[in-house]
DNA sequence: CCGATACTGAACCATATAGTTCAGTATAGG
DNA sequence: CCTATACTGAACTATATGGTTCAGTATCGG
C-alpha cells in the first residue's frame, strides 16, 4: 500500500520532540526558519533537516519568498494520520463487539445445556 | 508536559513499518512473539524489542501465559494519539475562522473607505 | 556595488536504533 | 526426569538519525 507507507512516515515525522514543538509553533502561525530554529535553540541547518522531513509527511508546506523561506501547516498529513488512527479505533470496536457476541451464544448455549 | 511528552513517544512507535504492521496483525486478534515473529521474517528477539517499544507507548498489552507471552492491543495509546491529532486539527480550524474574519474586516474596512 | 542576512548543501560526528547471535531460564508434555 | 519449546537478556554490529561546522549562493537595504 502506498497510502499505508505514508502514513508510517507522518508518524515518524512526529515522534520526535523537536518537530513536535515546532509543530505546535506553527500552529500558531507561520514562520521564517530562523524564527524556528532559535527558540528550538538549533541551527539553521538543523531546523532546516526538521522541516524537510516535515514537508515529505505533508505537515508542512513552504515556500521561499526572497532570502527567506516560509513555513506552515498543511492539513493533509494530519488528516492522514488522524484518519489511519479512527479507521483502526472503528475496526478494533466492531472486531470487539463482534467478540461480546460470541461471548453472549456461548452463555446462552450454556444455559440451554442444564 | 507529562502528557505531551508521551503521544510523542506514542507517535515514534507508530512510525516503524514493522511495528505498524504487527499492530495491523494485532488488530484482528491477539498473538505470541513467535506467532508476531515468524511472518515479519524476524527473531523472536528481534520482535520482543519491539513489542517493548510499543507496550511503554500503551499500544499493546502483554502477560505471561505460561511459557508464551500473550499480546494484543491496548486502546489506550491510540486514544492518546488520535486525541492529540484532533485537538491539533480543532484549534488549526478556530485560527482559519479567525484569520477569515480578520480578512472580511479589512474587506469591508476598504470598501467603506472608497 | 557592498555588506549583512537567510538560507542551502556537503561533509562530518556521536549516538540511537534495528537487527543479529548466543547462552541462559522456565514451562509443557511424555 | 528429559527433551523440546518459548521466551529473555547480554553483547555485538551496521546503519540511520540528529546534530554540527564550513563554505557557498541569493536577496535585501543603503
Amino acid at each position: 500500500m502506498v497510502q499505508y507507507r505514508k502514513t508510517e512516515e507522518t508518524f515518524a515525522a512526529l515522534g520526535d520532540p523537536v518537530r513536535m514543538a515546532t509543530l505546535e509553533r506553527l500552529g500558531e502561525g507561520g514562520a521564517s526558519i530562523s524564527e524556528l530554529a532559535e527558540p528550538a535553540g538549533m541551527s539553521l541547518t538543523g531546523m532546516k533537516k526538521h522541516i524537510r522531513i516535515l514537508e515529505e509527511a505533508n505537515l508542512v508546506r513552504t515556500e521561499k519568498r526572497g532570502r527567506t523561506r516560509w513555513c506552515e501547516i498543511s492539513s493533509e498529513g494530519f488528516d492522514e494520520a488522524a484518519f489511519w488512527l479512527d479507521e483502526f479505533r472503528r475496526r478494533r470496536h466492531k472486531q470487539l463487539n463482534r467478540l461480546e457476541e460470541v461471548i453472549e451464544r456461548k452463555k446462552r448455549e450454556k444455559r440451554n445445556e442444564k
